[in-house]
DNA sequence: GTTTTATATATAACTTATTATATATAAAAG
DNA sequence: CTTTTATATATAATAAGTTATATATAAAAC
């Protein structure tokens, strides 16, 4: 799915695998991230596959930039993509989870150390959403009227970034208590 | 981290591969899951590891189970591994926040389907969450009182599930809602 | 002035996960 | 009585993702 990414990105304007990375860092990170070695070889795969194009771009003082554009074929190849339907759940693992499932016999203070250690780290990604992420969109779709309909999207993703926040610290506040009861 | 899901299983009874799929299937599956032949791998390089033992159970009419048991090296592991906390927050991906980030072009109604589509598929998640596992819970935890502790983590898990789903079906709505306003 | 950070590209080795396929039998469904 | 489903095990091929490493330069920080 990674190509469905890259190939979104590039529908706005042309990039090196580099820039690929340090875009989706700042954009897609909460619900799409690739390293930068997985993204330079789906480029190349990519441009394999007629989906991309490649060319060099010398610069004064550094080593060549590698520009990728999206084809013709990469432009239909991602409408179609877009069309379908999402049909399954997804159920993404959750490591988190995963060890509290198992945890019956771990001492309650060591659980609930681990339990309160992830509260800090969803308070802060909270404020990510809650700040730097508006102001961004703002930002974008008042510069470039033309990308409204876009901005639209990305703050419902930014929303679902916010609310999965605050579940995510309600349920951590509630598990805690409920450990402390019942344990 | 599959490892840490079968040993998890095995502390409890010795099991074949099937049985671990069947099992992970029937608990796990919404926040770890794991197809057929990566837990046959997956068992056969933690024999390797000595991490658990095999040995074949012969059946009349079927062919031999391979049942494998946990080692003590496998339960200190598993044990070190529940002790560690979770220190880095996880950002599982999503298909259908990357379907919809590069969605603004996309004809209003496409989406909108869509959206309704996946909302029916987390409403009928819900009612897992709300009858199914609880009454699961419950009976092993009155019948296995040594179990308790246990049962508690379970549930634990059981509450993400419903919270996260009810958080879903709430932003679905007000996504819906945001795009017949505002596109 | 030396170290660190940022820019920029890329590969090798490895781990993890998915899809497809193979064998074999018995019970249940049509 | 034929097909399908369930039980049970397993491998091959492929795809996806991570970790580590390599090269090269310039600007910024210490």
């Amino acid at each position: 799915m990674l190509k469905y990414a890259l190939l979104g990105f590039l529908q706005y304007e042309p990039k090196t695998g580099y820039d690929l990375k340090q875009t989706m860092d700042g954009s897609t990170n909460h619900f799409w991230h690739a390293k930068q070695s997985q993204i330079y070889s789906t480029l190349k795969q990519m441009e394999m596959d007629g989906l991309v194009q490649s060319h060099a771009e010398s610069q004064e003082s550094r080593p060549d930039r590698k520009v990728y554009t999206i084809t013709e074929l990469g432009k239909s190849s991602m409408h179609t993509w877009l069309q379908q339907p999402v049909t399954k759940l997804e159920t993404p693992k959750q490591l988190l989870l995963l060890k509290l499932f198992f945890s019956g016999n771990i001492e309650k203070e060591t659980i609930l150390t681990q339990l309160r250690l992830l509260r800090n780290l969803h308070e802060q990604q909270i404020n990510v959403y809650k700040t730097e992420a508006p102001d961004f969109i703002n930002q974008i779709s008042d510069e470039n009227p033309e990308l409204r309909r876009d901005a639209v999207m990305w703050e419902a993703t930014r929303c679902f970034g916010e609310k999965f926040e605050n579940m995510y610290i309600d349920w951590l506040d509630e598990t805690i208590q409920m450990i402390k009861k019942n344990y």
